[in-house]
DNA sequence: TTGTAAGCGTTATCAA
DNA sequence: TTGATAACGCTTACAA
């Protein structure tokens, strides 16, 4: 990190006060739109502020009012990921809509790397933000934990595994697998499996939980494959396995759009038709599950409500709000398409 | 915007001091790894830091060396296709990388709104970053002017007309789409036809030339319809309007992967096959490429390498390089499949 | 209504 | 090698 001290030195309320001949505490106040200021000091002082070229540094300001007015998007995901993953987009679309209107300032921290972790905690320790949102941690995710030990606002959307005592929004993947596993079984399929994904993830790990509910005794571990991501090519990978192992297979519930369309693809290169030989099922209502041949039946999540919700979260902790100790579980709904 | 001051006290440099009894300037020194230091009083340094739990106030320290060891990455898009754009992902990752190396935090904005602009623009001058990396800027984007007026450290991904003097990193999004449009020619298609996209943009404005400049004199004006996004539903709307202006068409460049993605699907639907009936190409070899049936002829952008030269030359000027007038335009390469 | 002055938590300068 | 002390640019009592 090397500096450039060439720029030319900014104009400081000094300056202002300097050239209005008013003093520096009249001027903040002016800055600021507060009252108990005559008019006359308010012109002088603008057009000083026009003369000098005057723009305010939040950095000192920051500084006396212990705030940043910026508020931390923490996604934690390899890169190129972040856009596969179709409710990150939403979610993204609803944090922000909701601090925008608060006028904070939403920064997007995106971290893959152990490297990047460290790097995000000083970060956040550094006063940069007056909160933090949290995206799809992790079991035992350093920065979780960073931001627990800080104490600033925050909020997970998701439900991570032994999180610490943050509030968080999510959505019950359990019952949502279930449900839409029943459907699976309700239109007589008997040879039902699975492609799992993501199970350091609790939502990757409620999807396959509910799987299992839904089948009862019916269910046979071996039909069950999982792989790291939510990923097309993880359905394709896992099809292939799944066709190995039982090659009569009937029904199958991907866990996730992506996931399904890798499936799909699969069971036609192989010669099955869907739904007739086979049923399947995704997850999220992406734009993968509409572009799908023919179309999927999955589960919708409500990605924006997610974001709007965890942004809310920590402004009323900003606002000296409690810091609830559970969580919030939102509805999801079954959209029932023609794969199954 | 509101204040809660009820968290535990932070403990600072005094408080260090005191423990220690060592002075806050030798304590500043310990804290940053200068010489000059006795062991002595390195390690009651070190014990006090401990003691009282200190972590630096980077804010504080902000103010003084008037840097923040941040850099922007601002992405100008509407919020839910930030995800849809395959570029982005990777360009992100290239840029991280390379400012990960050299211990910059990379913190992502992203703006749709007037609203979000003002506030970006707000926050750039706040002294919250050293730097900025522009993506996907608009003809007159207010940010790009802010970033200008700034004086900071900043370079372009992709290449704004009558955009600012900041360095930029692109592709030559003409010569591509000119390479590319040619091959329909060699092929023998005679009615050939564009969905051009983000007409607003430097790519979007090059591909439609160079597909303008491909055709030469058997250029048809009819044949090119245009809509704001690159995306999905663009291909298909696109592709309807193009079958009814001419149902003998049999040529069709698609202003982006997605863009083609959807124009293919009405092409099926329409019973015209692909590449018998219909040759069409298209832009990014994104994951929609290899996903279509038959897999896309198209162009390949070296994204990850737009986004680390991109944050090179930030780098570069932050340690004091000059700010190039110009930019630098990367090779692209065709990649030839079976739709085309 | 305004000016003065004391911080905010660092780093940097300069004697000692 | 260390300790005072003055910035950094702003807000905010408090006094006038």
């Amino acid at each position: 990190m090397a500096r450039d001290r060439s720029l030319p030195r900014r104009a400081t309320i000094h300056d202002v006060a300097a050239v209005s001949g008013i003093s520096r505490g009249t001027v903040s106040r002016v800055l600021n739109g507060e009252p108990y200021v005559s008019d006359r000091a308010r012109e002088a002082v603008e057009a000083a502020v026009r003369e000098v070229g005057y723009v305010r540094n939040t950095a000192a300001r920051n500084l006396v009012t212990q705030r940043s007015g910026a508020i931390a998007l923490i996604v934690h995901e390899p890169h190129s990921l972040v856009l596969e993953d179709p409710n990150i987009g939403n979610i993204l679309l609803g944090t922000n809509a909701v601090l925008s209107e608060a006028d904070y300032q939403m920064v997007t921290l995106i971290l893959d790397s152990v490297r990047d972790s460290e790097r995000v905690a000083e970060y956040l320790r550094g006063g940069f933000v007056d909160g933090a949102i949290i995206l799809s941690a992790r079991v035992g995710d350093p920065i979780a934990l960073a931001v627990a030990e800080l104490g600033i606002p925050a909020a997970f959307v998701g439900h991570p595994p032994n999180a610490p005592e943050i509030p968080f929004i999510g959505i019950d993947n359990l019952s949502a697998a279930r449900e839409i596993t029943t459907r699976l079984v309700d239109t007589g399929r008997t040879k039902i499996g699975m492609v799992a994904a993501a199970l350091d993830r609790d939502s990757g790990q409620d999807r396959l939980a509910g799987f299992i509910e839904a089948l009862g005794k019916q269910f046979n571990p071996s039909l069950v494959v999982d792989y790291p991501l939510y990923a097309y090519d993880t359905g394709a990978e896992g099809m292939r396995e799944l066709l190995r192992r039982e090659p009569a297979i009937d029904g199958v519930f991907a866990a996730s759009d992506a996931v399904a369309a890798g499936a799909m693809d699969v069971l036609r290169d192989a010669g099955r038709s869907v739904p007739g030989d086979v049923g399947i099922v995704g997850f999220d209502d992406s734009s993968w599950a509409i572009r799908c041949h023919p179309m999927l039946s999955t589960v919708r999540q409500p990605a924006y409500e997610l974001g709007r919700q965890a942004a809310l979260q920590v402004l009323n902790q900003l606002r000296g709000g409690p810091r609830p100790s559970g969580g919030t579980l939102l509805q999801t709904e079954v959209v029932w398409r023609d794969s199954a």
